[in-house]
DNA sequence: AGGAACACGTGACCC
DNA sequence: TGGGTCACGTGTTCC
């Protein structure tokens, strides 16, 4: 208590400084706050206060949702594949350049049940031999599709159950079927099957599905 | 100017109630800044004018990204899921988070032919709305396909050709597709179909397909 | 009118 | 010792 009022002036003149710098302060943050209609310091603050509190649970529920869809987007494609994506976009999208890549597979898992596609180039009797490794990894085809894709390639899809016994991670699954469809390429034992009508039709050995 | 000082003690409770209720604000305000050290009015305005444009930027990029990833396809894949697939593998493969990001679409081209794949909830009449949607946009389909995964999921695939007006890019067309399927999520015109044994059957007005 | 909001100068307090 | 911050009471202005 009790100083002496020499620097009464400096005292003066640093409050009013102090004052303009809340104020100003008080302008900046109004001015990024959307919707807000009175101006004055009470509105000003209670408002931040709510804004930004809703700020803080979009983001929270924004980074939830990137979260689940990082998690579920593409599921599990291999990384080679993957790298070489920054390449399509340089490419012309109508050219063909797909096959470069193949092939291609993508697996997800639901409960029990998992879904297979398989974007590969046609070859003699791959369909059946792609089924055949399924089920070899434990897991029960329950419905499956092919469909041709211009001339060269084709799209499997499959819906598969998974075998009590099945205990695969997803991501060796889908290492294990590329694995297999790259073994495709390499000779595979097949055998030509008389048809009665003249014609012959070629099979793959050992095929139980 | 110059009021009688008749009321000064009202003015000057007021006054104090103001100043209080500007001091909790500060409090409140100062409660919900993350990483606040000091604790001056100045410090707490000014360190809340940046943090609440901090979260407005990340509230904008995290808006975008989540478009992105709602929109792009698999083969239409931005840099930046990519470059998060490391983070893939460390999660449960197992939950079953896929319904939340529906409908996924994925379209890739080859000379005249597309090749569609959505992965999306079931929904009464979604698919043949869905093919609907795809021949409006020139496309004449050459063959599809449709497997149930789980109990609410589809796996739709489909091979179209392009016709003679198709225009499109890519990208759109995926967009055009994604906005058909969202919009597959408000009422659309159902008509119920006496069967003739007693029973009724549920159909969609105006199908062409 | 009379309530509400503001800026002001001042005394006190704290490193 | 000062530079920085605060709360206070007051005068003024606006609706």
């Amino acid at each position: 208590m009790s100083r002496p009022p020499i620097d009464t002036r400096e005292h003066l003149i640093a409050e009013r400084k102090r004052r303009e710098k809340l104020s100003q302060s008080f302008i900046a943050l109004s001015a990024i706050i959307p919707g807000l209609k009175k101006m004055d310091k009470a509105s000003i603050l209670s408002d931040a206060i709510n804004y930004m509190k809703q700020l803080q649970e979009r983001v929270k529920k924004l980074e939830e949702e990137v979260a689940i869809r990082t998690v579920e987007s593409v599921v599990i494609v291999k990384k080679s594949q993957v790298l070489a994506f920054d390449d399509i976009f340089s490419l012309d999208e109508n050219s063909n350049h797909f096959e470069q890549q193949l092939p291609e597979i993508e697996a997800r898992v639901l409960d029990k049940h998992v879904l297979l596609r398989i974007h590969y180039e046609k070859q003699k009797g791959c369909m059946t031999e792609i089924l055949r490794e399924i089920k070899k990894l434990n897991l029960s085809i329950l419905n499956s599709s092919v469909l041709s894709f211009g001339s060269s390639i084709l799209e499997m899809t499959i819906v598969a159950q998974m075998d009590v016994d099945f205990c695969m991670n997803i991501e060796d699954l889908v290492k294990s079927l590329h694995t297999s469809c790259v073994g495709l390429d390499e000779a595979t034992p097949c055998i030509l099957i008389a048809n009665g009508n003249g014609s012959c039709s070629e099979r793959r050995i050992g095929l139980d599905f």
